[in-house]
DNA sequence: TCAATCACG
DNA sequence: ACGTACGTGATTGAG
């Protein structure tokens, strides 16, 4: 058994150096204890100890230094930035549960060392965490030190043991004493022997072993006059630094190993906390969001444990089954669980159960098929019913569901935990299901698109290779080409990739005018090599670079990697992952594969149908403004819709007082730019950014446009209004998002959570409707065409590969599916087409 | 590990 | 007066 123990004071001092200044919007300071929380995790992380408690010192003079008044006389007082951090610091310890010990009188290391004294009398291990060389003198057989060390930047700890720490003294531990005995410690005050510093020291120690040692042989010839005299007239100092530096492992205070054991956290108490940190990453961290609400949790009762695979009912009906990424299974049932080895189910050929629940569905079909096992239905789905309650969690382990709904811990690590963790999680999420009137979204959209999505990563898309292969050398030699053009212009070789060297010579080198900084220097983003284009040659030769690089690094060679065997390309669609409802793509993103410039949409050309297919790709037409015309009830946007004009001209003719027939390309580009503003939660400010005009006409803009579209200009408000009252923001199907920021004090945080709130009503209910398109498609693809197959999903669009001779008919389907996948206040459009590659089919 | 950049809707 | 558009993922450099 392991205890580990921080030194506070030592721990958070390092914290409160090493760290950036950081302080809430109303100046409290937190740096220092952000930096220890991030200290006290890396070291349960690389100690995974079974106890952790922390010691501090208390202010006021401390027993064993009262005999002597220079003691840290020079020890300048804490500033004010980190005493302001202490008692809260210690508020976070309690909220964790992590016991906290003092002792008026006496030191955290003396404290430390009767812990330790305490841990090895009881047989437990012990390790310090410090940033204090004093506390070596600890080391023995059971007590071990992690050394702190901070460097700007980043901060290493270092285990010291006896081994570790007599190769790099040359002597043990207890020596560290008479070490500091003869050279003294200036930021202590400890006095030492005037003359004597760290080399002679050691020097002497190694010769006489201990501090009596060398008075003992004071004589001795290898001794110089002079230190002679030296020692001899510091030789009462030298004693009593002796004491001053010996750590006293005696402080009277109440401790057993037991009283540490790691608890579960105060969860609301943790919360209220972090939430006056303003430590809004680490709520998402510690799966905290939503805890203030939760009334303590008591902890589960045990149950039965049958361990081995023969105790599995011949026949339950339904089983939950947690599939661990290397192939163990746990599995749960009415009244029983059990655990079993990849070997051990594959010898059973079938999960039992003919229904089975599941936590992360898509990922455990993939494993329990890879395994070659069979399995029944899976009906529930832990992991995703967790994900709709609440999206804006960043990952949703079983662990945190037990302790978010069943107030019980669990170890993810454990299989046969987690399958009764979700055997008893499947009714309480169901239940809240019903609650949040999530049922139909859940049942009907979310659960079974999960098949569909599975299918589609099972099928991958082709690729031609060889094709893609050509294409990376072309971009190869053009980059090459490139390079020598922009070393040309600069006179020498450096790092085009390196934005800090690429700052340096643009802007100082080169003394082009900086448009734009970023936090760490100047910024070298597009927008602003587009300003610069032409006020040197070499700026357009780094906008080509940039292009060719990309797309060689991220498409051309990140493709190439991902390739399969059989020549297909397979993605993971992310179900569990945005904040609004849509899917995202990994391994490779095949969501975005470029369109945009000629040069990046011939990567488009590699995606290939099989032999005698096509593929057929169909895609909404202003789907996102479609549901905005819906559900803000605006009835100008929604006639604009209606009358199947282009809506962006629509609006400009609207937004410049003209004919439609009169609108120039110019006024179509500034009205789209408004319309795709107005979803995002648009300001005056980055519209003027983004069309390039003043921000005067930008407000004229957006100020006509919402005189137009009315019920656009309510909507806006009220949804904000809404959100801030409920909490949350929610779609047409249901989906919901908790915005609790809409309450924050802070300007910044405040106006971006009402954008929030603005958007994901319409981004959300854009991606339901495609979600539920989706299941449609695959059913009556399944039904017509079954040789039509969907592969893929970016957002709006939708790929399907099938023979060529039916594309036509399949097009057709395909798009009908999707205009008919709900009956709005305006049609839905979508137009298919298809083709001998992806390019060709859109 | 984070910041900057850029690809997509 | 604030500081400046929503949602993603991959690659690269730098600390």
């Amino acid at each position: 058994m392991k205890l580990l123990i921080l030194d506070g004071n030592s721990v958070i001092n390092r914290a409160f150096f090493g760290v950036k200044p950081l302080t809430t919007r109303e100046g409290l300071y937190t740096h220092a204890i952000f930096g220890f929380l991030n200290i006290l995790e890396r070291m349960e992380k690389e100690e995974q100890p079974e106890a952790v408690c922390v010691a501090f010192d208390l202010h006021g003079p401390t027993f064993r230094h009262l005999r002597y008044d220079g003691y840290k006389a020079t020890r300048h007082g804490m500033p004010e930035e980190l005493a302001q951090q202490m008692p809260v610091m210690k508020d976070v310890l309690r909220a964790m549960n992590i016991p906290i010990y003092e002792c008026q009188g006496w030191e955290a290391d003396d404290i430390i060392g009767t812990v330790g004294k305490i841990c090895s009398n009881n047989g437990w291990e012990c390790v310090v965490v410090t940033g204090d060389r004093d506390s070596l003198q600890l080391i023995d057989e059971n007590v071990h030190i992690k050394l702190v060390i901070s460097k700007p930047g980043q901060t290493t700890a270092t285990l010291y043991d006896r081994e570790k720490f007599q190769s790099e003294y040359g002597f043990e531990p207890k020596r560290l004493i008479d070490l500091k005995a003869l050279m003294g410690d200036s930021s202590d005050n400890i006095p030492g022997v005037a003359g004597v510093g760290p080399k002679t020291a050691t020097d002497l120690l190694l010769k006489f072993g201990t501090l009596d040692g060398v008075y003992a042989n004071i004589d001795d010839p290898s001794i110089r006059p002079k230190l002679r005299e030296k020692l001899v007239a510091g030789k009462e100092n030298a004693y009593l630094s002796y004491e001053l530096a010996t750590i006293v492992s005696e402080a009277p205070i109440d401790f057993a190993p037991a009283d540490a054991i790691v608890q579960p956290y105060n969860r609301p108490e943790l919360y209220r906390l972090f939430q006056k940190l303003e430590f809004v990453r680490l709520i998402d961290k510690y799966g905290l969001r939503g805890a203030e609400l939760e009334a303590p949790k008591a902890v589960s009762a045990a149950v039965s444990r049958l361990p081995r695979a023969d105790a599995l009912p011949k026949q339950a009906e339904c089983c939950a089954v947690y599939v661990a990424p290397d192939g163990t299974l746990g599995v749960a049932w009415e009244s029983g669980v059990c655990a079993l080895t990849p070997l051990e189910a594959q010898m059973i050929g079938r999960i039992p159960g003919d229904k089975l629940i599941c936590h992360d569905k898509k990922t455990a079909m993939h494993t329990l098929t890879d395994m070659g096992l069979d399995f029944g239905c899976i009906v529930f789905d832990t992991a995703l019913a967790a994900y709709d309650l609440n999206p804006s969690q960043s990952d949703y382990p079983v662990s945190k569901l037990a302790t978010n709904f069943l107030g019980s811990t669990v170890d993810d690590g454990d299989a046969a935990a987690c399958a009764e963790a979700i055997w008893q999680l499947m009714p309480v999420l169901d239940e809240e299901l019903k609650k949040q009137g999530m049922e139909k979204l859940y049942y009907e959209m979310e659960h079974p698109l999960v098949d569909v999505l599975y299918r589609m990563e099972r099928r991958g898309i082709a690729i031609d290779r060889q094709q893609l292969q050509q294409f990376g050398e072309m971009l190869s030699q053009r980059i090459t080409d490139c390079e020598q053009i922009i070393f040309g212009y600069s006179g020498e070789a450096f790092n085009i990739n390196s934005t800090r060297q690429l700052g340096e010579l643009l802007f100082d080198k080169l003394g082009l005018p900086p448009v734009k900084k970023t936090k760490t220097g100047y910024s070298t983003n597009a927008d602003v090599l587009e300003k610069l284009k032409n006020k040197h040659p070499i700026v357009p030769a780094i906008m080509d670079y940039r292009m060719l690089t990309k797309l060689k690094s991220t498409y051309a060679d990140g493709l190439m990697k991902v390739i399969c065997e059989d020549g297909r390309i397979r993605t993971t669609f992310q179900n569990l992952v945005t904040a609004t409802g849509r899917l995202s793509s990994t391994e490779p993103n095949l969501q975005n594969i470029p369109v945009r410039t000629d040069l990046g949409a011939e990567i488009r050309k590699m995606f290939v149908p099989k032999p005698g297919h096509v593929l057929v790709d169909a895609d909404y037409s202003q789907i996102e403004l479609r549901v905005l015309a819906h559900i803000a009830g605006d009835k100008t946007m929604q006639d604009a819709f209606i009358s199947g004009m282009d809506i962006h001209t629509v609006t400009a003719a609207q937004v410049f007082g003209v004919e439609p027939e009169q609108v120039t390309s110019l006024q179509r580009r500034h009205a789209k730019a408004v319309n795709f503003g107005i979803v995002y939660g648009i300001s005056e400010f980055s519209l003027a950014e983004d069309i390039g005009v003043s921000r005067y006409e930008a407000r004229d803009y957006i100020d006509s446009y919402l005189a137009n579209y009315r019920g656009v200009r309510d909507y806006m408000k009220q949804v904000v209004v809404d959100a801030r009252e409920k909490g949350f923001t929610e779609t047409l199907y249901g989906r919901k998002r908790y915005i609790p920021e809409l309450k924050s004090s802070n300007f910044n945080i405040r106006s971006g959570a009402e954008r929030i709130a603005l958007n994901t009503p319409i981004q959300g209910t854009a991606a339901d409707l495609i979600k539920l398109a989706m299941i449609r498609v695959e059913q009556a693809l399944n039904t017509h065409y079954p040789d039509a197959k969907l592969l893929l999903q970016v957002h709006d669009e939708l790929i399907v590969e099938c023979p060529a001779e039916i594309a036509p008919q399949v097009a057709e389907l395909v798009s009908r599916e999707m205009q008919q996948v709900a009956v709005l206040s305006v049609p839905l459009v979508a137009e298919a087409k298809w083709g001998e590659s992806w390019y060709d089919a859109k």
